[in-house]
RNA sequence: GCAUCUGUAGCUCAGUUUGGCAGAGCAGCUGACUCUUAAUCAGCGGGUCUAGGGUUCGAGUCCCUACAGGUGUACCA
């Protein structure tokens, strides 16, 4: 399988040689670049009276040569274009270092634009300067216009060789290079949003010492000098409350949480989120700050609130859908829950194959119910609200609702793409929320949230009512990109090893 | 984790049904070509058919196991 490789390698070290043998570095230390071709693009009547001498830059992604003369296109990070090489025109000497280029060599061409007697506009060169060889065979997408529509052929698709060699799928696959400049612009957008609205990016432990703030197993690993075990972050949540202790008012963090879990088209064992709190704030602010980020965002990037997403058309104008789980679960199954009646629920959960895990109450059985009969009804953006006080220990408890807390997910297209709380402020209550999740750690639940004395200790000295809000960044993209595959807005996908 | 599909040249794929010389296009190499644009024309080279085992006179093809990936499903955001 390498043989080849390996042969093509060799005669392109021989070109080396000969380059070298010319008196030609072909890794040289630097270059001039004069314009970005998409200037020469977008200016082309300009450039074409000018003949203005430009020096662009670039990779050169095909080539069409033909005796004393050659044809190649030159692409930068901005666009593309046409170079046009005489024998001729670049001297005997410079034509020999030409015809030492090779398909996906970086290349300087110095020269004016014009032309072709074919109406081609292209850049006449006066020079080629190779910037930097590559000495392995690069694979070559071509392309060609059929009735206005480009038609691809030999195309690099195979979906291992994209993720695992990311760099040629950039490369080759504009569509793809694409989505992940989205990607950047969404997030971008998300910084400036929120600093706009005077809340400030922090840095909080990705090692830390206990883990929490959500429900999940982590990877583990070991400090050697400090002697000590320590975990990677599952989530942000229980050091940026103690930042909303020390004074801080509105703050956010985006960054990796690492999950040790099983991995599909919506997981990926390290994932972006972004968490955000704000003193003084409720589940109603949280609610419309998601419903703003998401929809200006597609608006930034889409041009539009109506997307489609895999077979779905979803409508991201506000205001979304607000309905609680109880409700939820009463319009698809028709059983009416609101009185947390445990043997209603088990005998339910029972009939319907779900399980009941070990230490489970009530709130958990109706979290069951919800999951199984309901979250893959929820294509348009619904706020799913009112969550049990069982599943949600860091949730402030809904007045007049002891079952019941002043919590939202949000759905869309069946799948979870945020979830905040009005954030549980009483230290009291806190500590007993999570001894008992504790409890369920004991009885075998290796997700439950572990007491984490410090962060308990934070929250005695007092904090303020604070409405917190999670965002599943890698989800928002693939929504926003309409890709239905985490690792297609994740540029370099957990793999195993080859 | 379970189920299922896939794995053939650098890339994209035929060939597997019904076992019988390892194939094509692009890319590469040699030659021709001063207006091509999937350039064209002539010729050449390139393979551990994912790996290991089995059945067979004979396996890319049939059987078993492993590895990697896709999809579905379980847990989860």
């Amino acid at each position: 399988m390498e043989q080849n490789v390996k042969q093509v390698t060799a005669l392109k070290k021989e070109k080396l040689k000969k380059i070298n043998a010319l008196g030609i570095n072909p890794y040289p230390t630097n270059c001039q670049r004069t314009h970005e071709i998409v200037e020469l693009i977008n200016n082309e009547e300009k450039y074409l009276a000018d003949k203005q001498f430009v020096q662009i830059t670039g990779r050169l992604t095909a080539m069409r040569r033909q005796g004393k003369i050659g044809f190649a296109v030159l692409t930068d990070s901005t666009a593309k274009i046409q170079i046009f090489v005489k024998k001729d025109g670049v001297g005997e000497e410079n034509y020999e270092v030409f015809k030492l280029c090779d398909l996906g060599d970086f290349a300087q061409i110095d020269g004016i634009c014009f032309m072709t007697e074919r109406g081609q506009y292209s850049v006449l060169a006066q020079k080629v300067t190779i910037l930097g060889k590559g000495i392995r065979p690069i694979p070559v997408v071509k392309e060609k216009e059929v009735d206005g529509q480009k038609v691809r052929y030999d195309e690099f698709t195979d979906i291992e060789l994209r993720y695992r060699k990311r760099y040629l799928d950039l490369l080759l696959n504009p569509e793809n290079k694409a989505t992940f400049i989205k990607r950047s612009e969404i997030i971008t957008f998300t910084r400036n949003y929120l600093n706009d609205q005077g809340f400030i990016e922090v840095e909080t432990p990705t090692l830390q010492p206990l883990y929490g703030g959500a429900n999940a197993r982590p990877f583990m690993t070991h400090h050697n000098t400090l002697g000590t075990d320590l975990y990677l972050r599952i989530a942000t949540e229980l050091y940026l409350k103690r930042l909303i202790v020390g004074g801080f008012e509105k703050v956010y963090e985006i960054g990796k949480n690492f999950r040790n879990e099983g991995m599909d088209r919506t997981h990926n064992p390290e994932f972006t989120s972004i968490e955000l709190y704000q003193a003084y704030s409720d589940l109603d602010g949280m609610m419309h700050l998601t419903e703003e980020l998401f929809s200006q965002a597609s608006l930034l990037v889409n041009g539009t609130t109506t997307i489609p997403f895999g077979d779905h058309e979803i409508e991201l104008k506000t205001p979304w859908r607000r309905a609680t789980m109880l409700e939820l679960i009463q319009e698809h199954t028709g059983e009416d829950f609101s009185d947390f009646d445990f043997e209603r629920l088990s005998a339910y959960c029972t009939k319907n194959h779900i399980e009941i895990p070990n230490g489970a109450g009530a709130g958990k059985l109706v979290a069951q119910i919800f999951e199984r009969f309901v979250e893959d009804k929820l294509i348009q953006p619904t706020f799913v609200t009112d969550h049990p006080k069982e599943i949600s220990p860091l949730a402030k408890g809904k007045p007049g609702h002891p079952e019941l807390t002043e919590r939202f997910e949000i759905f869309i297209a069946t799948n979870e793409y945020a979830n905040a709380f009005t954030e549980l402020n009483d230290p009291i209550d806190q500590r007993e929320r999570l001894e008992a999740q504790a409890k369920l750690k004991e009885l075998g639940d290796q997700e439950a949230n572990m007491v984490d004395e410090d962060f308990l200790e934070a929250m005695e000295y007092g904090m303020p009512p604070t409405g917190g809000l999670g965002i599943g960044i890698d989800r928002m993209i693939m929504l926003l990109t309409n890709n239905t595959s985490i690792k297609e807005v994740i540029l370099f996908p957990t793999m195993k090893p080859e």
